[in-house]
DNA sequence: TGATGTACGTAGGTTACCTCA
DNA sequence: AATGAGGTAACCTACGTACAT
């Protein structure tokens, strides 16, 4: 199967020649494995990690080299691969780390985004309730109209997403009101905002969500903001 | 049946040599 | 020509396992 030619063995035969009890100090013309040596080796490990006892005599045999040989070249070979695969290992975990620290950054500019947003909205709620009346820059669309009482605050482009969320608040939505806003208390925007700590975002609670399920949204349909409309 | 000695294989680390920029 | 870095064959040590006694 693999022939073996002199030429293949000569480079190394002087190292072979080498007895057990040899030093290795005295192991002066050690030398590399022919190519075609290499070749059959890696291509033996490709398949077998591992080479059994009759394998080993086998392989050394076509290669002319010694069973020891044999055996300590499968030792070195499988510490080399293991330790590329740690590289790669680690190579993955940093390019998976760099990515979730990107996304971390993202929705933190975000929040912080929805926070003044928030605050914008707050003060605008609060600011016709000091001047006596409900309606200015948030409007109540039939705000004279007691019956119906569609309560809707207008957006302006600066709302984003929060003007599309924000979109209807009728009277029939006190309990749903009373819940975030607190019983009887005037609204308060704010008061969904956590306080400004990032102990929840913070990186080192990362490792407590599935950051592919971070959002998943799949379960209601529409995002978690869009709860009044 | 458990304790002991021996042989063998492996992982991890080190040494010595070779090659090359 | 000298040299330092990197690659690698060979070695050492500690440990685990199988087997015989």
């Amino acid at each position: 199967m693999l022939e073996c030619t002199k030429e293949m063995a000569e480079p190394f035969s002087s190292a072979t020649e080498v007895t057990a009890t040899t030093k290795k100090k005295k192991n002066k013309n050690k030398r590399r494995f022919s190519d075609e040596q290499i070749k059959s080796l890696e291509s033996m490990f490709k398949s077998e990690t591992r080479l059994e006892p009759r394998m080993k005599l086998q392989v050394a045999k076509e290669l002319s080299l010694q069973p020891r040989q044999v055996a300590i070249w499968f030792q070195n070979k499988r510490a080399r691969w293991k330790s590329k695969q740690l590289q790669r290992d680690y190579s993955i975990l940093q390019a998976n780390h760099d990515n979730l620290a990107a996304k971390y950054e993202s929705l933190k500019k975000e929040r912080q985004a929805l926070v003044i947003q928030l605050q914008k909205l707050n003060d605008l709620i609060k600011k016709p309730k000091e001047e006596g009346q409900y309606c200015g820059q948030v409007t109540a669309t039939n705000c004279n109209d007691g019956d119906k009482g569609e309560t809707t605050v207008k957006s302006d482009s600066s709302m984003g997403r929060w003007g599309h969320s924000l979109g209807v608040l009728s009277d029939d939505n006190s309990e749903i009101k009373t819940d975030y806003f607190g019983l009887g208390e005037e609204p308060n925007l704010m008061s969904m905002v956590d306080p400004a700590d990032d102990s929840v975002t913070s990186p080192e609670d990362w490792r407590s969500f599935e950051s592919d399920g971070l959002f998943d949204q799949s379960n209601c349909g529409y995002p978690w903001w869009d709860i009044w409309s």
